[in-house]
DNA sequence: CGCTAGTTTGAGCTAAATCAAGTGAGGTGG
DNA sequence: CCACCTCACTTGATTTAGCTCAAACTAGCG
């Protein structure tokens, strides 16, 4: 198995030193694996451990007491789940496989003053991340939240080499992606349809291509998420 | 002026010792004064300073290209804004002054363990608020997004030691309201009269009372944030 | 070969948006 | 003290984006 995205992420969000790559492959070596929906954080309950994301795809999520779903925001590798630094020793929020998961425990704070960069500079994306999401549900269409979110994974699976040129691997249901857009799946379907008719999104067997981001970007209004360090 | 309710909050989130009571007081003196409609921080800008709100309302805001606007979150008194512990210098949002505002900078971490502990559970809060946020928009109604607002708006101010028994000060506008909520003003005055009229929430010159919070609760769905330290 | 999970299509329906025109209250200046 | 202005709130009529329900269709898989 390869974890090399994560490293990659890591690396790029700050550059490691020596400590820190022996210490996180060391770290690797005792990985966690976990299948699609499966529970990794359930809500209130305890927070066992930390774990950074090595391959698959994980999500925050919040259910209505009625059974409506939101996720949150997606945990893709190299993003850190559970690290509250300090305090509140209770989960927020549950965290589930979207699909077979890797993950492991990652060193703690201040084993590498390079990690620990990195471990904030991730944190301060998170938030971001939530931000984006809050202005998406909030004051975008249906085109424009698909579009907008279609383009942040875009950039996010950059981060850790997960893209093919215009291409990355998306591998999720159009009933996952109307829980994390705030939409139904019948909607998200005729609007995928709508996207391809206008050769913004090719989305097939799994691959998500979006064929000119700039274009894309300016048609949904997109700001752009910084990854500015130090 | 009294600055009360910022300590109030403070020292419910985490018992303060003197240094840190010392220590508050002694910023405070140096407060500043904004008025309404003002730029606390600039998107995109150098972070200034922390600021901690004493007293008024001020809110996280993005503006999208063509207008439209979405408020992140509101910041109310004992709310830091602009606490990034350590790096990313960009601010991630602009945040606004809603109400006349006065704000300090609070003491520098480090200044005393139970200020610190306060800080993080602040922060921890921060993050809650805005994972409820997204539910809110992603998958609630009109009507339950206002009551689940008013609800949340409530438990904040009680910390503060800033509602009267069922009531609190509300002193925004049904537009900016409707920014927050994702929706437009006009809705938001026609379920306004609805929720007053099913005696959820009385909304008179700035004085917001919820006469039944349990049954509004149940009546949203709402689950309960925790302030849980330690 | 037949399940199952996911996607697609169609036909209404409705919550919320839009557009447009009031009303009302506080604040200012003449 | 009144006239006027502005900003917020209110109301009504109409439109629409997205939802709901229900029934195919498709593809992987044991």
């Amino acid at each position: 198995m390869d974890f090399s995205p994560a490293l990659h992420r890591l690396s790029r969000l700050a550059p490691m030193d020596h400590a820190a790559v022996s210490a996180l492959t060391e770290s690797m070596g005792r990985s966690q694996h976990y299948r699609p929906r499966r529970d990794l954080v359930v809500e209130g309950r305890d927070i066992p451990s930390p774990q950074l994301i090595l391959s698959g795809w994980a999500a925050r999520v919040r259910i209505l007491l009625d059974g409506r779903r939101q996720f949150l925001n997606f945990l893709l590798p190299g993003d850190v789940v559970g690290h509250y630094h300090h305090h509140s020793p209770v989960a927020p929020t549950s965290v589930i496989t979207l699909t077979e998961v890797t993950t492991c425990v990652p060193p703690d704070w201040g084993t590498s003053p390079s990690l620990d960069e990195a471990y904030a500079v991730a944190h301060a994306l998170d938030e971001a991340y939530l931000l984006a999401q809050i202005a998406r549900l909030g004051r975008m269409n249906a085109m424009e939240r698909i579009g907008d979110l279609m383009l942040e994974l875009q950039e996010r699976l950059a981060m850790s080499g997960l893209t093919q040129g215009a291409s990355y691997d998306l591998p999720i249901t159009q009933e996952t992606l109307a829980d994390a857009l705030g939409l139904t799946a019948v909607h998200v379907n005729r609007m995928l349809q709508a996207a391809r008719r206008a050769g913004d999104l090719l989305w097939s067997s799994r691959s998500m291509t979006i064929p000119d981001p700039k274009a894309l970007s300016r048609k949904v209004g997109r700001a752009q998420v910084r990854v500015s360090s130090g």
